[in-house]
DNA sequence: CTGAAAGCGCTAACAC
DNA sequence: GTGTTAGCGCTTTCAG
């Protein structure tokens, strides 16, 4: 409530007896400083509380202290997969002694990613971020602002920096997987197919099954919900009965896929195999519980970081980075 | 990549033949300008391509056109109770054709609030809305920057302004629903105790059950999670199984105690009768289903939001704001 | 090691 | 209606 303004660095540098020039080093740590002088600053910021500016430094070193995790998903979505909250937590650690601060910023359910894209573009955060994108759109929109971006998921466009799983050779693995387990008609359900994890996992798939010498074109599309991988494996399997196994891209949908087996009169591991991706608390508190395919968001997420904190530090890290997944072997499997 | 700096104010006002002040007067819509120069501005904008420095911008203005979220509770947390998503989803709405956007900021496992509070008070944003703080501290802390806030829940701080349920009203509502379906032994697993939350919903319960005459010292502490809930109500029942039902002051905690009563071979609501508090989402996917006290999350924040807005366009609003809340039966009571 | 001075890009009086 | 002129609070050459 009081209503006399904040100090000013002005402000300080009286009080110390110094000039603004001083003050502003101390206060930022830049070396050449004598000790009584440093001290004297030191003791005007406690006692006036004062605070730097942000945006008044902001105007002259381009830096606002944050980085942004652009996530373009509705919060629904973002709030409802573990996924995020993993990779979120990931970021933070990057970050974490940086002094930089990490902001959350998603889609709006009817606004769309417009007001993300545009907060980012209007400079108020050094970086982003990205996660879970579709389509090049978004990417290229993102890639065209000045500061520096990096991608978890291969954004498709060449030149940007990202972080990925290699999501074919992990499909592969746990559809050989279902091989092994004796499985005959092995069907799946896709991620989005405007996502790379969500076409480069059915790749791996199909890769699998072909080397097998068996076809893979029992597919369904789903979108990374659980009410979608109840969807798409209703409909594979009401009208597939001999499939006896399921690679399906996320553990949320897997149990979704659970979900429409068991209304179809089908037990799993005994009349279906499933095999999941992601290895999330849900592949645990499933029931069954889940075999799938081993994914690390917060690892990716962490990974990201670091890459962004490396170009805001006016370094090129080595892109892309990717990353091994390996088979969890539970119940379903 | 163009490493040519973006285009300023200045570049636009030569581009279109006027002069900074014109330009940043069409540009903002403040209202006397020409139609010739405001079509020439506007055209020099769309060619370079000319978006505002919003740091410059701040730095006179002392509005940065962003106001954050700040959740001082784990990203585990956050991200694990519904209550959350749609108290954001409120706070998004109520500013969404405003033109200010909406961060989040939540408390980090090991750095605890601190660099949330930090960096509200480097007036990144220009106002905040609090949701589920304890105890005092943090609402001091937040309420002594210059930037208006407004709290979800009763802050405790005399001159703060919030929103709330009338929590004690609410909770006698539950409470004598129990009784009204013949239960004898009610106890009550309470939010953290310092919360208003919390302490409120334990004295509704209390107040109700006096005024019954009975007594409502069957109390177990909880913390709002799952597993706090189930841990709560384990004790709880093992130590007085003469209990037959159970006033929980969250959903998610509700379906813990659930899960405890379960293992100690009771089973709802034929054994045990229980009452939640919120209505979430969890309350209809539970099994069995939640009876639980209506809250609206999305409402609070929504409230609080456009107090926030009121508060940003120098008036102030009404406060505190109390919400109503009322019984939602299904089959666990 | 320190101070003086020049802006960063923008808005807001204030004149015209 | 429009241009001129001050700054907003800070960092950063550049002299000393």
């Amino acid at each position: 409530m009081s209503e006399r303004s904040a100090p000013t660095l002005d402000d300080v540098a009286r009080a110390a007896g110094v000039s603004r020039a001083t003050a502003s080093r101390v206060i930022n740590g830049v070396v050449p400083v004598s000790k009584p002088a440093s001290e004297a600053v030191r003791r005007a910021v406690a006692m006036l509380g004062y605070r730097p500016n942000v945006a008044a430094r902001a105007l002259v070193t381009r830096r606002v202290g944050a980085v942004v995790v652009l996530v373009p998903e509705t919060e629904e979505r973002v709030f409802s997969d573990p996924f995020f909250p993993s990779a979120y937590h990931g970021a933070l650690e990057a970050f974490r002694h940086s002094g930089i601060h990490v902001l959350l910023s998603m889609a709006h359910p009817h606004d769309g990613v417009d007001p993300m894209l545009q907060f980012f573009q209007s400079d108020h955060s050094d970086g982003a971020i990205v996660i879970s994108h579709h389509g090049q759109d978004f990417a290229r929109a993102v890639a065209a602002s000045s500061r520096p971006v990096v991608f978890v998921g291969n954004p498709g466009v060449p030149g940007l920096a990202y972080v990925d799983v290699d999501h074919v050779k992990a499909a592969a693995t746990a559809t050989r997987h279902l091989l092994d387990r004796g499985a005959r008609t092995i069907g799946t359900i896709t991620g989005p197919m405007d996502m790379s994890a969500g076409v480069e996992r059915l790749r791996g798939f199909q890769q699998a099954l072909a080397a097998a010498g068996r076809s893979g074109h029992l597919i369904a599309e789903g979108d990374f919900t659980f009410a979608g991988g109840d969807e798409a494996a209703y409909g594979l399997l009401s009208h597939h009965s001999d499939i006896d196994a399921l690679f399906v891209a996320s553990d949320l949908m897997a149990s979704g896929a659970i979900r429409a087996a068991e209304r179809l009169g089908r037990r799993v591991p005994d009349d279906l195999l499933v095999v999941g991706f992601d290895d999330s608390v849900i592949a645990r508190q499933s029931i069954p519980t889940l075999t799938t395919m081993e994914n690390r968001p917060d690892v990716l997420a962490r990974t990201a970081g670091q890459m962004l904190l490396a170009k805001l530090g006016g370094h090129e890290p080595e892109s892309p980075v990717i990353l091994d997944s390996r088979l969890v072997r539970r119940e379903s499997a």
